[in-house]
DNA sequence: CGGAATCCCCCCCGATACTG
DNA sequence: CAGTATCGGGGGGGATTCCG
């Protein structure tokens, strides 16, 4: 264990790395990843929190990140049944990369828009 | 201008933040933000040091990079024509926290495939 | 060399309906 | 409440061909 940092400074790593970032870094998984720092929550609560994602997808989603160990599902066994997703250790790990990626986009969003408005003025010249 | 670093613990931001983070967070724009943060690099050394992307991909994610201004097209008028891609001074920015990502992916490649591994075998009994 | 254009397949994902 | 099942379209993306 203990993979020790893997010294990399930039190339390398060929279809694996890239297997695992498209994994977290799809649509949906850096939501959920973002909406579970807190703590843990219930399904439709993250569909509430989430917003404008679709039963199945959020269903997918859950099952994919728990399939490689980033949540767990603990099934709570009252009345109505309850089922609560919750970050893992490693899950917890995730959170600070995410964090600042998510911190980038929200401080980026208007200066990526007004680039983007600026381009497609440009080639409608 | 300076966004002054949205404080932001959890939650907020709709479907906008959603976008922008789906825009970076596709399956190539984060290898080529990666494969470019050594320095400027050509087409087709893209296309090499990436490695299964195709050329299609490869030209309509860039045009997407470039388009929100995050990388920069300069066309060389050398003979064969020359076209250098690099990183913008906005773009510079996505190098920590997309550096802190893809070190993340590395490091816990092996333990997400045990996971993997673990939970199609406790499905399948 | 660095593209643009066309064709076409696959699968992602939303909508809807049903279950425990 | 927390899912599963099924259907169907839309587009992501590969292969190929042609251009400057």
């Amino acid at each position: 264990m203990s993979p020790e940092h893997t010294q990399h400074t930039g190339e390398t790593c060929p279809a694996s790395k890239r297997e695992i970032l498209s994994r977290i870094g799809d649509k949906w998984s850096l939501e959920i990843v973002g909406n579970l720092w807190h703590g843990p929550k219930r399904f439709n609560e993250l569909m509430r929190s989430i917003g404008g994602i679709s039963q199945r997808m959020l269903t997918l989603t859950l099952r994919g990140l728990e399939r490689d160990g980033l949540i767990s599902r603990t099934i709570l066994p009252t009345r109505p049944p309850r089922v609560d997703y919750e970050l893992t250790e490693m899950g917890k790990t995730l959170i600070d990369p995410v964090h600042a990626l998510v911190t980038w986009a929200i401080n980026n969003e208007a200066r990526i828009h007004a680039c983007r408005a600026k381009f497609d003025a440009a080639e409608n010249s």
